[in-house]
RNA sequence: GUGCGCUUAGCUCAGCUGGAUAGAGCGUUUGGCUACGGACCAAAAGGUCGGGGGUUCGAAUCCUCUAGCGCACGCCA
C-alpha cells in the first residue's frame, strides 16, 4: 500500500498541476496545527516567488481545484498561503481497511531484498558483560528486526573479542595458579579432558587480576604475549584450554542475552579471520596500499576534502603483530566472501567513529569490499547515572548487567505487589514474577530506545519502571487494556471475525484512526533512518490517541451492534499495531498486569 | 592544538526535507471514579530554543562568529 502521505499528497499535486502550477509543490504534511487541521500544505508559499504572485492567491486557486475531491472534506486557504485540509471519513475508513487486510498493514517491500549484516561489537569472552553493553545489543537487536521487518536479509553477528592478549593473560594465570595441568604439559598427547578446569565465575576473576598483574610486572606480561603467540600458532594444549574458555563464556553469554531477549544469527569472533589475515595483507602489500610507517605497516586513508588530519590507518604493529584494525578488515574480507552483503552496519560507542572511519575508507581502498557496498557505522552515547556521569553501581564500581537487570525485575515485583494490595485482589506468585520480568525488560528496552541512540542518555529506574508517562509500562498498559476489552467482548458473545472498521464518530476517534494510518510512513522513516526512537514515539502517540478514544468511548455497552463492532474492529487494529511495533522494538506484552 | 558532537520548560527528552501559537512526560496546581482496568483522562502554570550576527516572505532547524560541556586524534579495543 501506498503512504497515506503519497496518496493524499497525490491529490494535491494533482490540483497544483491543473491550477497551472508546478506539481512538486503539492507535497503533504501532517498538521502541525491539530486546531485547525488534520493535515497541510505548504506548497503555495514556496511557489509565490516562481510565479510572481501571491501564496494565499495561489492557495486558493489550488483550493478551487478540490472542491470535488473525494479525498477532501475540507480545504481551506489561509493567510499567509497555507492549504488546511481535513479528510473524508470515508477516505481514511479504506485505507484503515486496506492496512487491516494487508500483510504488515500494507508496508511497501523493496524490490529486491538487501542482504545486511548487522556487527554488535563484540564483548570480550572472559569478562563479564556490564551495562556498556546493554546498549548494542539493545539497539542493534532492534535495528536488527526492522530492517527484517522492512522486507531485508538480515544477519546478526555478535563479532566477540576472543583472540587478543587478554586471552594469553587468562591462560598465563591458569598456569601459574595450576601448573599441573595437562593442557601445560608439552609432551602430552592424549585426549584432554572435556570439562573445564574452571567456572566462569573464576574466569570473570582471572581476567581482571590477570590484567592487574601484567601491568606492574613486566615478565608476567612477557609470559602472557608469549603465551598469546603459542595460542595463535596452534600450540595443542593452548588451543584446548582456548577451547574451554570460549564455550564456558560463550554459554554465559548466551544466557544474559535470552535474558534481554536479544538474538545472535553468528557468534563470530576475531578468532575466525587469524587464518586469513596473512593473505589480506599481502594483497595490501602487493596493490600499493600498505607501506612501512615507523616501522607499522599503514594504509593511508586521508582524502583531499577532509578538514582535519585523518591519521593512516595501521594494518600491523610494529612487532608484526595483528591489532583490532586487522581483525577488522579481515571480517570485512570474511564477510564479502562469505555473504556478499549489500550493507554492513556496525554498532559501537560513538568514540569509535574516527577508527571506523578509517576503517571504511581503508577497507574501500584496498577493495575489500565493491563499490556500492554501504558501510555504516552507528555509534552510540554513553548511558549515565542520574548524576549525568558514566553508570556505575553505588559503591561505584562497573555495574554488571545481569545486576541491573535483576534491580528493574526487583522494582517491577514489588510496583505489581503494591497495586494488588491497593486493589484488594490475590496475585499468583509465579506469575507475578514472570509479569514483572516482561514488563521489566520493556522498561530497560523502551527507556533506552525512546533517546536517539547517538546522545548519551540518563538511565533513570524510577523513571523508566513508571507506569506513567513516556515508558514502557505506559505503553504495555495500554495494549493489556485492549486485550482485557476484547476479552470481556468475546465473553459476551461476540466475535472477533467477520467485523469491519466503520466511520470514526467523534473527534478522538478520528485521531486514533489518523495515528494508526501513519504505520508505514513511521516504519519507512525508522528503517531509513535506523531510528528505533521514531518507533517509540509512534506508539507512545498512538497510546495517548487510545487512552483519549476510550476514556469518552463506552464500547461494550454500545447499542448499536455494527457500530459496537466497527470500534472492536479498531481496537483489533490498534492492538496489533502496538505489539509488532513492540515487538520490533524487542520486547512484549503480558496478557494482565 | 586540530576536528567532531551536544546545549530546547525546574528535571528527562521530542521537534519529520526551514512554516502558523516551539511539543511531550515527570514534578507543581486544579477538576473528573455508580466506569469496558483511575497504572487513566481533562485543564492550568512554566520557554529571549546557550549567546551575537547573517540568509529567507518565514529559522530551534541553514551559514558564520562565540561561550560552556563531552569526546576523538598510529602501534588499546
Amino acid at each position: 500500500m501506498q503512504k497515506i502521505l503519497d496518496l493524499i499528497s497525490d491529490e494535491m499535486m494533482k490540483a497544483f498541476a491543473s491550477a497551472g502550477y508546478d506539481a512538486a509543490l503539492g507535497k503533504v504534511t501532517t498538521s502541525n496545527r491539530p486546531d485547525l487541521c488534520e493535515y497541510q500544505c505548504n506548497g503555495a508559499m514556496a511557489g509565490a516567488k516562481k510565479y510572481h504572485k501571491a501564496p494565499l492567491m495561489i492557495a486558493q486557486d489550488v483550493a478551487g481545484q478540490l472542491q470535488e475531491s473525494s479525498v477532501f472534506t475540507e480545504v481551506s486557504a489561509v493567510a499567509p498561503g497555507f492549504l488546511n485540509l481535513k479528510v473524508s471519513e470515508t477516505f481514511v475508513r479504506d485505507y484503515l481497511r486496506g492496512m487491516r487486510d494487508s500483510e504488515k498493514f500494507g508496508l511497501q517491500m523493496p524490490e529486491k531484498a538487501k542482504k545486511i549484516i548487522i556487527d554488535y561489537g563484540g564483548p570480550n569472552v572472559a569478562k563479564p558483560l556490564h551495562v556498556g553493553h546493554l546498549r548494542s545489543g539493545v539497539i542493534g537487536e532492534s535495528i536488527k528486526r526492522i530492517c527484517r521487518y522492512a522486507g531485508h536479509d538480515v544477519i546478526g553477528d555478535i563479532h566477540l573479542g576472543d583472540w587478543g592478549l587478554q586471552m594469553g593473560l587468562i591462560i598465563t594465570e591458569l598456569q601459574k595458579r595450576n601448573p599441573g595441568l595437562v593442557y601445560f604439559d608439552d609432551s602430552f598427547e592424549g585426549e584432554y579432558p572435556q570439562e573445564a578446569p574452571f567456572t566462569i565465575s573464576e574466569l570473570e576473576e582471572i581476567y581482571p587480576t590477570a590484567s592487574a598483574k601484567s601491568k606492574e610486572d613486566e615478565a608476567y606480561k612477557a609470559d602472557a604475549m608469549e603465551a598469546t603467540y603459542k595460542l595463535q600458532n596452534g600450540v595443542r594444549g593452548y588451543r584446548a584450554l582456548w577451547d574451554h574458555i570460549i564455550r564456558v563464556s560463550v554459554a554465559d553469554l548466551k544466557k544474559n542475552y535470552v535474558n534481554l531477549n536479544v538474538e545472535f544469527d553468528l557468534w563470530k569472533g576475531e578468532s575466525d579471520v587469524h587464518d586469513i589475515i596473512p593473505g589480506m595483507v599481502e594483497e595490501m602489500k602487493k596493490g600499493g596500499y600498505a607501506y612501512e610507517s615507523d616501522g607499522a605497516l599503514v594504509v593511508d586513508v586521508k582524502e583531499e576534502t577532509d578538514t582535519r588530519e585523518v591519521p593512516p590507518c595501521m594494518i600491523l604493529k610494529s612487532d608484526g603483530a595483528s591489532l583490532y584494525n586487522t581483525t577488522d578488515l579481515a571480517t570485512i574480507l570474511d564477510r564479502m566472501t562469505q555473504y556478499h552483503p549489500d550493507k554492513l552496519i556496525y554498532l559501537t560507542d560513538k568514540r569509535q567513529e574516527l577508527y571506523f572511519e578509517q576503517v571504511f575508507r581503508c577497507a574501500r581502498k584496498t577493495r575489500l569490499v565493491n563499490a556500492d557496498t554501504e558501510l555504516v557505522h552507528i555509534g552510540f552515547g554513553t548511558m549515565n547515572g542520574k548524576d549525568g556521569k558514566p553508570f556505575k553501581t553505588r559503591e561505584g564500581g562497573v555495574m554488571r548487567l545481569e545486576n541491573l537487570i535483576r534491580e528493574i525485575d526487583e522494582e517491577m515485583i514489588r510496583k505489581i505487589r503494591e497495586n494488588a494490595g491497593t486493589k484488594g485482589y490475590e496475585i499468583d506468585e509465579k506469575e507475578a514474577e514472570q509479569t514483572a520480568k516482561v514488563v521489566g525488560l520493556a522498561a530497560i528496552k523502551y527507556g533506552d530506545l525512546s533517546n536517539q541512540a547517538s546522545k548519551d542518555y540518563i538511565f533513570d529506574l524510577d523513571r523508566f519502571t513508571s507506569f506513567e508517562g513516556d515508558t514502557g509500562p505506559y505503553i504495555l498498559y495500554t495494549i493489556v487494556r485492549i486485550k482485557s476489552i476484547l476479552g470481556k467482548y468475546v465473553e459476551q458473545g461476540g466475535s472477533l471475525t467477520d467485523i469491519v472498521i466503520e466511520e470514526a464518530v467523534n473527534d478522538s476517534e478520528k485521531s486514533l484512526v489518523l495515528e494508526l494510518a501513519k504505520f508505514n510512513t513511521v516504519m519507512a522513516a525508522a528503517y531509513d533512518e535506523i531510528a528505533p526512537h521514531r518507533i517509540c514515539a509512534y506508539i507512545y502517540d498512538i497510546a495517548n490517541a487510545f487512552n483519549r478514544f476510550y476514556h469518552e468511548t463506552k464500547i461494550l455497552t454500545e447499542e448499536d451492534a455494527r457500530k459496537k463492532a466497527g470500534w472492536i474492529a479498531l481496537l483489533m487494529l490498534t492492538r496489533d499495531v502496538l505489539e509488532t511495533c513492540i515487538d520490533l522494538l524487542g520486547f512484549s506484552a503480558p496478557e494482565r498486569m
